[in-house]
RNA sequence: GUGGCCGUAGCUCAGUUGGCUAGAGCGCCGGGUUGUGAUCCCGGAGGUCGGGGGUUCGAAACCCCUCGGUCACCCCA
């Protein structure tokens, strides 16, 4: 059998597998989302960073090789010009291959809002499109930087109302002390692997550490007794990671040290974190993680600098929303919502005053399709509109209803715009607005 | 990729051992009442019962395949 699937038409026309449409009202919420993300980063020295969805696919196999999110997950193809590419997996990768083509000031502080692609089976909070934002600083090792990301995030995430996250913290050593606690690491487990089994021995040969991470009971027994990673640092990794915990107690930071955290990436070296969510079930409450990362740069021919960064995934840190029952996002009353009572005349007036108040910085809306005068103060009704103004069939005056006292006033045509703008915003329309300009 | 559960209107669901024209609430549309938009009342539209095949006189229901969701594993955001 080919690979090939066939698909009828009900199949294909409704979004694939393991992906999602975010639509109004709900995307009210992914763009506040990305705002206040946008907002916090911009107040900590951080510009937006916009890189393609696909790379040259070298640049994601720097992810590491003996990943899933590498071997197994990854969207690859061939372009029509024979390039290899791949979707873009994760956030890192693509702003370090960025930095290395550009080489912007050092340190370069970036944040970005992007979509990113994983071939895998769907859950709840697991996606073949999922969105993260994140951040990263590439070009300094400083340990204030460290403390900064970690309070970016931190504090994004008190900013979205979350209560219930817990900062995991951990240290996977510089190049040098990683290696060296590789080697005791694979000594001490070398001898679990006739009872372990054959998915522990290749996971021992491939990747080591991540067996540090395994929800298996029985390899977590033997891990326990494993020797660990935070006690084998080098003198100035273990430096680096004193001062960063220092740096979190000293800004009020709860963080808890969990020496067995192994992030899914390979590049991490020294600092690795984890956002954990109370409120989600475990198998989605990783709602946000990154690192340090020395070698990333030099790999994609850069310079030897290191970098650090996070990325968090929308979806999932929505769902904490959720579940704490906090970041809704309620849609903005409408300044003015305009009636034609005179559904049986054909005429512009409703949309020349629509077109006037919104040149002026109002938000305005109206019915369409000759509603009734009924569903028409419905409509303004749902979208708690302000002032609602009656255009009837006398066009030199209309009537307009203040929502929240429920006056209603007799305004001249022609200053209707200055009067509702006065209303709504508190002062006089500048320099005139429209005033005299209307047909 | 492996295994379990699930799929009926836009949404949440009911539908008895297989048996009338597949229903309800909410939402949507129209109308009525009202101190113009709440409440309340009346009416309407909307369904290839996820899709295909099979069993049967008869399938939303039973069987097989498939698509999708969800849960566990794996992995991760």
């Amino acid at each position: 059998m080919s690979g090939e699937r066939s698909t009828s038409a009900r199949d294909v026309f409704r979004a694939p597998k393991g992906t999602h449409d975010i639509l109004p009202p709900a995307s009210r919420r992914f763009s506040g989302f990305v705002d206040a993300f946008s907002g916090r980063a911009d107040q900590f020295g951080y510009g937006l960073v916009v890189t393609p969805i696909f790379e040259h696919l070298e640049v994601f196999l720097r992810v590491g090789e003996s990943t899933d999110v590498v071997t197994k997950e990854m969207y690859e193809f061939d372009d029509k010009g024979g390039r290899r590419l791949a979707l873009r997996p994760e956030g890192t990768a693509s702003v370090v291959r960025a930095f290395v083509e550009h080489r912007p000031t050092e340190p370069w502080k970036v944040w970005y809002s992007a979509p990113n692609f994983r071939y895998e089976r769907p859950q709840k909070g697991r996606y073949r499109q999922h969105w993260q934002v994140g951040a990263e600083v590439i070009g300094s090792p400083d340990p204030d930087l460290d403390i900064e990301v970690i309070d970016l995030a931190t504090g994004f995430f008190a900013a979205l109302g979350l209560s219930r996250v817990r900062l995991k913290l951990n240290s996977m050593g510089d190049a040098e002390s990683r290696a060296a606690y590789i080697g005791r690491l694979r000594a001490f487990l070398e001898p679990h692997v006739s009872t372990l089994g054959d998915d522990f021995g290749r996971m021992l040969a491939n990747n080591p550490l991540r067996i540090l991470d395994s929800k298996d009971p029985a390899v977590i027994d033997v891990v326990e007794r494993a020797p660990q990673l935070p006690e084998h640092l080098s003198a100035e990794a273990s430096a680096h990671f004193e001062q960063v915990q220092e740096g979190l107690q000293a800004l009020g930071i709860p963080f808890e040290l969990d020496p067995r955290l192994v992030r899914g990436f390979d590049y991490y070296t020294g600092t690795t974190f984890e956002f954990a969510a109370e409120s989600l079930d475990a198998a989605q409450d990783a709602i946000g993680g990154g690192g340090r990362y020395d070698g990333l740069a030099a790999e994609m021919g850069g310079p030897a600098v290191s970098g650090i960064g996070f990325g968090i995934g929308i979806e999932r840190a929505l769902l904490a929303c959720d579940a704490e029952g906090v970041f809704a996002v309620p849609a903005a009353p409408l300044d003015v919502f305009v009636i034609d009572r005179r559904i049986d005349v054909a005429g512009t007036a409703a949309a020349v005053i629509l077109h006037e108040l919104r040149v002026e910085g109002l938000t305005a809306e109206k019915a369409y399709g000759g509603r009734s005068e009924k569903a028409q103060w419905k409509l303004a009704a749902r979208h708690e509109a302000r002032f609602t103004v009656v255009l009837d069939s006398s066009a030199a005056e209309l009537i307009v209803r203040e929502r929240s006292t429920g006056e209603e006033h007799t305004v001249p045509r022609e200053l209707v715009v200055g009067w509702l703008y006065e209303r709504a915003s508190g002062s006089a329309i500048p320099s005139g607005g429209l005033q005299g300009r209307r047909p």
